[in-house]
DNA sequence: ATACCCATTGCAATCGATTGCAATGATGTG
DNA sequence: CACATCATTGCAATCGATTGCAATGGGTAT
């Protein structure tokens, strides 16, 4: 492949004076510069990025660590955030740490290696499971940026959804259309103030209404909602409404329920959480509650190159919570009055 | 940030031995690589890999280039890539061309300056925009597996489903249910010999039914579906079967139509191509055609990585076509007799 | 004519690794 | 005791760029 030298020797000058032509330096005469153009052209010279990167001590790359693909939720996000980051000059690296991000660590130890600029974090529902070690690598001076939130992400600079505001909203939703026998099916909690099970049941208790111990199901995978949902239904008095974590699993729900004769809204209404293209494709279309992604995702790759450029004086982690909103569809209605 | 020399330092040897002892060379003494093992661990030596891919001239990363996340059937193949990508010890930068591939050249120019091991093109609806200039970059050398396929594609190494076979199982189906008054919704003709449209309409010739052209909407976004059906619940007689492209766009189909309250499949069948995971989740659940997304990307990463090593002998292109298979659910049914 | 300035260009060091070859010293052998 | 052998280790070149500094030479001012 074509170096600098051999463009050198071709045009008859130092590979320093192509480096500069290529670069654009006023420091070469212009018809020099013209001369090395058309011959690098001619002979499709391409720079070597990693002896530049080596020579230059950065890479224009950011590395992102994301859970997975297979919840439509990540590749929206994912989508939205290559868009800004190629917006904004740098490539992506991209490293899949699994529904349980076993593989945090390694990714992160990969990523610093490959000595990318920056780094950026979407946690999923473990949190993060190489925390020290993210915190480590940031001290070091690696700046990375942070989706989502659990604890100890006070320390970085991160980017969440309003969730527990979004889940209070349904909440109220709920409340206002009578229900008072409400089930969560939801994820371990373990999002502390931004957690959306904690902040639905204690706005559901600022209504007066308190949910049953019994009536809470914590479920770490969307098979497990189909046993819930089983379970569900022999409780007597039985819930008029499912407050589910995720549309995703909110989707299983109402299969389930459905398969189960059944009927969304009249019976039981379903709400979910993330507003994923297919809750509006659903039959019944699914009431849930959304979040900018576009915004946040413009936020995070934002935050991270002003990491890397400096730009952010700042040293101390800011955090940013972009807001939600309820999107009522037709998976909810008024309380049934079968079971009260 | 710690280098070899510091390490080099603190152990009393020379850089060199360093490299060895942390590469296991059994070229330095045992005592003398323990010591240093130690000591590069305490102070969290990391190896700069961009130093370390110049020199040895390969970066242990594949490109991959992809059209959009949206359309849920790429996330499905990338996370299967990327899983098998990492489980060859190579990392992934990924390029999203756009859903109308404008990037693709510059990505390929990206990929290339970085010196990528090999590269994975996901070819879209729109073939392969950059085709010469993917053409040059294989013919210089660099190694490129083509996912999907277009005119010119059996120059390079390619995968693909075989999207004609699953068209041809659809007719059969069709003409099986009694189904003589056929609509087809699909993209631009762009597959040469897999594609589907040709395929279907010839097969379902094959049955002694022809398929008007005035049946034929050609569209190129989910969006235009909507007018297809509009302008289709307009034409008499009205057909009794809807093939469409793909599911994203059957799932569009199926909504307009019973917004229009037309009954699916009993006044209209629909089918949709890909089998997405919420093809199930819909109502009704949509009757399509798969493909083992994970047995093509692992076929797609494995002949890569043949190339790479340059395990793989032969250096003519070879192309790889996975079977397709119909799964019947709820949306295709017998044809209705109002229209016949 | 001399000195100076400025535009161009080249030299050489540097980024942080890897590795062929030479050097060292200890050990074994005739 | 002299010399060959072998296990370790260091030297120095190399990968392909970037860039500070020195060198060159033509043009201008005094």
């Amino acid at each position: 492949m074509m170096k600098l030298k051999d463009i050198a020797k071709l045009a008859g000058v130092s590979h320093s004076t192509v480096s500069r032509a290529l670069a654009g330096s006023t420091l070469v005469n212009r018809a020099t510069r013209e001369r090395i153009e058309a011959i690098a052209n001619d002979h499709g010279y391409m720079v070597n990025q990693v002896a530049r990167n080596l020579k230059l001590q950065h890479t224009n790359t950011i590395g992102l660590i994301a859970p997975e693909l297979s919840n439509p939720y990540y590749p929206k996000l994912i989508q939205c955030i290559a868009d800004y980051v190629s917006a904004s000059g740098y490539s992506l690296q991209l490293h899949l740490s699994g529904k349980n991000q076993e593989n945090e660590d390694k990714s992160l130890v990969n990523l610093r290696n490959n000595r990318v600029d920056g780094i950026l974090l979407v946690t999923g529902e473990h949190g993060l499971m190489a925390s020290e070690y993210a915190a480590g690598l940031h001290k070091s001076g690696i700046p990375i940026v942070l989706m989502g939130w659990f604890p100890g992400a006070d320390a970085f600079d991160f980017v969440t959804g309003d969730d527990a505001d979004g889940a209070r909203q349904i909440a109220r939703h709920l409340l206002d259309l009578g229900h008072k026998n409400i089930a969560v099916i939801g994820k371990p909690v373990h999002r502390g103030p931004f957690d959306r099970t904690t902040a639905f049941i204690n706005e559901i208790a600022q209504g007066g209404v308190v949910i049953d111990a019994g009536n809470c199901y914590e479920i770490t995978s969307e098979q497990d909602a189909i046993l819930a949902v089983k379970q569900l239904l022999q409780t007597e008095p039985r819930p008029t409404a499912i407050f589910a974590y995720q549309d995703s699993i909110a989707l299983v729900v109402c299969k389930e329920l459905q398969a189960a004769g059944i009927r969304v809204p009249d019976d039981i209404s379903v709400i979910g959480f993330d507003d994923l293209d297919m809750a509006s494709y659903v039959s019944p279309a699914l009431t849930t509650v959304g979040c900018h992604i576009d915004a946040m995702a413009k936020a995070l790759v934002q935050r991270l190159t002003e990491r890397i450029t400096g730009e952010t004086a700042a040293p101390e982690p800011v955090g940013m919570v972009v807001p939600t909103r309820l999107i009522t569809r037709q998976s909810s209605g008024p309380a049934s009055d079968i079971s009260s």
